[in-house]
DNA sequence: AAAGCATGCCACC
DNA sequence: TGGTGGCCCTGCTT
């Protein structure tokens, strides 16, 4: 009998998507070791790279963990393995009963339902939304004036000489368009009309006061209601920048949501929910030519957004004055920033060479001083003590350290603090919002930690380890847990399980939400972020679209 | 329409 | 250490 219920069972687990690879990789295991539909039950190709993946030094370690206690497992085959032998003493009905059973399995394993049901849901799966940049805008084409050959023009060839090889090691500088030029660019969207102006309803928006933060910390199950009546549809989807997002985050005016996302290619999307200016209220620019790896406006002069490209620009879109302006810029290499002061006047930023700069805005040019990390090309993330803004938090290759900046050297600056644990390398690590007293980190070990801060003694004590699948691969935006920053002990992240979704999580490691929605969320949402002061969730995806969840 | 292509990551050897 | 191979989304082109 189980054959054919452990079958459904997994048909019906694997529809309802409460399967983890690895549950998936046991109930696979199982199922083949009785016999049953061994060849079509293998892994999708879907689903056969998280089962290789496994064979990370780190994941082997752990994998044991997920695996269900044996005897439970056996108590689940028992049936199965033990029915051959009870053959003997088993009526005519019985016998073909199972029989039927027996062709219905095979009926079922020939039709590779397994496969078909990926299929289906490939086929079933919903149209991106078309709302946002439109395909237009967001390949626009130049229109040559029609070529003609030398031949056909009748003239001689003239003897051209070969391009020079290009020099250096970076391969991107051949097809990467040029950096911009340093000095204020103009803030001319790229998606409308030449020459249009700015909506001044923008300006009017990016200057509304932020509300002053009151943070009322909820309890669990308080805040559990609140982020489950935040919801998606389809005007909370739209295509705001053209590629890949790498970094997006809320403005922090209430009366609308106003979003950025920035992208591979260094453009920088606004969008307006509702909005009736550019494409379904987005506005796209071009400040950079590389990916915008951060993103953040002012607390203190919300008309001012500052990104950071890889490209080693920093710059201020600035509202008011309708330009880019520039705050910092390096030759290449730039990746991380976070603000230092209250009054966002002062930032450190860190780049890809493991420094970091604390560069202040006041200040024209770059006055800075810089720290050299031990582990040169691995620093990714840089954060901020909510309130005590000395200390800042810096992701190095396998270790988290804390600096205090105050006491920074050109090199070998001693760490405050030290956070262990890591085996791999760390792409974020963030302070809680409200207190400093935690540390969230994400790790290519599949594994979202916490650590204690709340002492800042040499060695910060981990508190808490969940596993996560952080095998995004090469072509999505690597996942990061980020806290939500009205909540001191929640924090979000996206996922890779299917159906699609993003995650909320307790410090404690336990789950308190999985946002999904077959219609409106059918991507991975690498970039994730709340509302600083609303219940409201962005997620961003690899094709430029953003998702808001609210109420 | 199905298939191919492009694609700024990481860990491992 | 640099080179290599696997990651496996999405949108667009052929």
């Amino acid at each position: 009998m189980s054959a054919l219920m452990s079958l459904s069972k997994l048909l019906t687990r694997d529809t309802l998507q409460e399967m983890t690879p690895e549950n998936l990789e046991a109930t696979v295991r199982r199922s083949s070791r009785n016999g049953l539909a061994p060849k079509r039950l293998q892994y999708s190709p879907e689903e056969e790279t998280p089962k290789k993946k496994r064979k990370t030094k780190a994941v082997a370690e752990n994998g044991s963990q997920n695996k269900k206690p044996k005897d439970e497992e056996d108590a689940e085959n028992n049936d199965v393995e033990h029915a051959p032998e009870e053959y003997g003493r088993l009526s005519a009905y019985e016998l073909e009963r199972l029989e039927n059973i027996r062709q219905n399995q095979a009926f079922l394993s020939s039709i590779n339902l397994f496969q078909a049901t990926e299929e289906f849901k490939q086929l079933t799966r919903p149209k991106p939304s078309q709302r946002g940049l439109t395909r237009a805008h967001a390949a626009v084409k130049e229109v040559l004036p029609p070529r003609k050959s030398l031949r056909l023009q009748k003239k001689e060839a003239e003897i051209l000489e070969l391009p020079p090889e290009p020099r250096g090691t970076l391969i991107y500088e051949q097809s990467s368009p040029a950096k911009k030029p340093s000095g204020p660019l103009p803030m001319d969207p790229v998606n409308v009309e030449e020459g249009s102006k700015l909506p001044p309803q923008l300006l009017e928006l990016c200057s509304e006061d932020a509300k002053e933060d009151k943070k009322i910390q909820l309890d669990l199950k308080g805040y559990r209601s609140s982020v489950k009546n935040m919801k998606i549809n389809e005007d909370k989807v739209a295509k705001v920048v053209k590629d890949r997002i790498f970094s997006a985050t809320f403005h922090p005016c209430t009366s609308s949501l106003l979003l950025a996302a920035g992208d591979k290619w260094g453009k920088v999307g606004l969008w307006k929910l509702g909005g009736d200016w550019g494409d379904d209220g987005v506005l796209l620019f071009q400040p950079h030519t590389r990916p915008v790896g951060c993103m953040a406006f002012s607390r203190s002069h919300p008309t001012q957004l500052l990104s950071l490209s890889y490209d080693g620009s920093l710059r201020c879109m600035d509202v008011e004055k309708a330009v880019f302006d520039d705050v910092y810029d390096i030759e290449d290499g730039l990746k991380t920033f976070d603000f230092m002061s209250h009054d966002c006047s002062t930032l450190v930023v860190g780049n890809w060479y493991g420094e970091v700069a604390i560069v202040d805005r006041r200040t024209p040019g770059n006055s800075h001083e810089s720290l050299h990390t031990l582990d040169p090309k691995t620093l990714r993330c840089v954060n901020v003590h909510p309130l005590q803004k000395q200390y800042f938090v810096v992701a190095e290759s396998k270790v988290v350290s804390i600096y205090d900046s105050r006491n920074l050297k050109k090199t070998k600056s001693q760490a405050v603090s030290q956070l262990h644990g890591h085996s791999l390398s760390i792409s974020s690590a963030y302070f809680s919002p409200c207190t400093g007293n935690r540390v969230l980190t994400s790790c290519m070990d599949n594994n979202i930690r916490i650590y204690d801060t709340s002492t800042m003694t040499t060695k910060s004590p981990l508190l808490t380890t969940i596993r996560h699948d952080m095998q995004t691969g090469r072509w999505l935006t690597k996942l990061s847990a980020v806290w939500d920053p009205k909540q001191e002990d929640c924090f979000v992240v996206g996922s890779m399980m299917k159906p699609r979704r993003v995650q909320v999580f307790h410090e404690s490691g336990q789950l308190q939400h999985s946002f999904m929605d077959s219609e409106n969320l059918s991507t991975v949402l690498s970039v994730t972020a709340f509302h600083p002061t609303r219940n409201a969730l962005l997620g961003g995806n690899a094709s430029g679209r953003l998702h808001v969840f609210s109420d």
